[in-house]
DNA sequence: TCAATAAAAATTGTGCACAATTTAATTTCG
DNA sequence: CGAAATTAAATTGTGCACAATTTTTATTGA
């Protein structure tokens, strides 16, 4: 049996190849986050409070959930270690008391400024072409979309 | 600010395409997986386990670990619960008493019997065609690669 | 020789992910 | 209205990842 025929190789499998990419692109994160004292989930969790916060709409946890694919399991204690660290408020709307709603703090804005540095310096050193990365996002995204089965193009 | 030029975006971030895509497809691997009672990690071990041991080769815990890019933190309880399970023995060399080799056992191979299906079942039911995938393969390889710094195309 | 160094795996501790369950609040509908 | 169903978040428990340290064994070199 050719090994370059077997489903079962591990050179063959898209999954692995996923697998170890993120987890190599994630440790390039690493010691710029460190720097923000972020891990890279928090950091996702910030970016969508610095983008949803820029336009004055106050973050929901589902809302969150939604954007990362993340349930409560995850992001609950997640959120409270970055409320327990300053940068956000989680407060229960009183419309409805089952909602959690996110805000940012002044801290939890000022970490924006030191944040845009970071996908700069994330692409200094790598020896890849940013059109290309573009278009393996596209590929990602289209991936993400057909194993979602969702209309993913605009969120 | 338009948010298409925002390197800040969630949605222009190829590493979070890349961290979504990879839950997704672990998320697809789940059920069929649960199947041979293995998670995915689990299942990338026996992976290796079943090439190399098909050579006759004996594996070490640190070949598990280059070829996976995993360290003994996340390998020795992941080995142990194998272990535990039948799937494999663990024994040091008598050449080297610090090494470590894994060695499948009669059930171990034959779960490999089972695991034949996986790819496929995995396949089925997902609208992208495998021309596409093993281009994203490739190109996930060549992040992997400059990230690395290494020469990753034969391993 | 034998102390210093290096190497392999294990251990410890933190923080995700995620399944399953629980708690509390809201909505639905008979 | 009021019980049943639904929803949002929190909780509980398991299994990765990974940094940092420790333990054990092997290798080096003065």
């Amino acid at each position: 049996m050719n090994k370059s025929d077997d489903a079962l190789s591990l050179d063959n499998q898209v999954c692995f190849a996923l697998y170890a990419a993120n987890r190599a692109v994630t440790a390039r994160y690493r010691p710029l986050l460190a720097d923000l004292d972020l891990t890279y989930p928090q950091y996702l969790v910030m970016l969508v409070l610095w983008e949803e916060g820029r336009v004055g709409a106050l973050t929901r946890v589902s809302d969150l959930g939604r954007r990362l694919r993340l349930d409560s399991g995850t992001l609950t204690p997640l959120l409270k270690r970055l409320e327990e660290r300053g940068l956000l408020n989680r407060q229960r709307i009183s419309q409805d008391e089952r909602v959690v709603t996110l805000a940012l703090t002044d801290a939890g804005w000022a970490l924006q400024k030191q944040a845009r540095s970071v996908p700069q310096k994330l692409l200094c050193g790598v020896a890849l072409q940013p059109e290309r990365l573009q278009a393996l996002r596209q590929e990602l995204r289209a991936v993400l979309t057909a194993l979602e089965g969702e209309a993913g193009s605009s969120d």
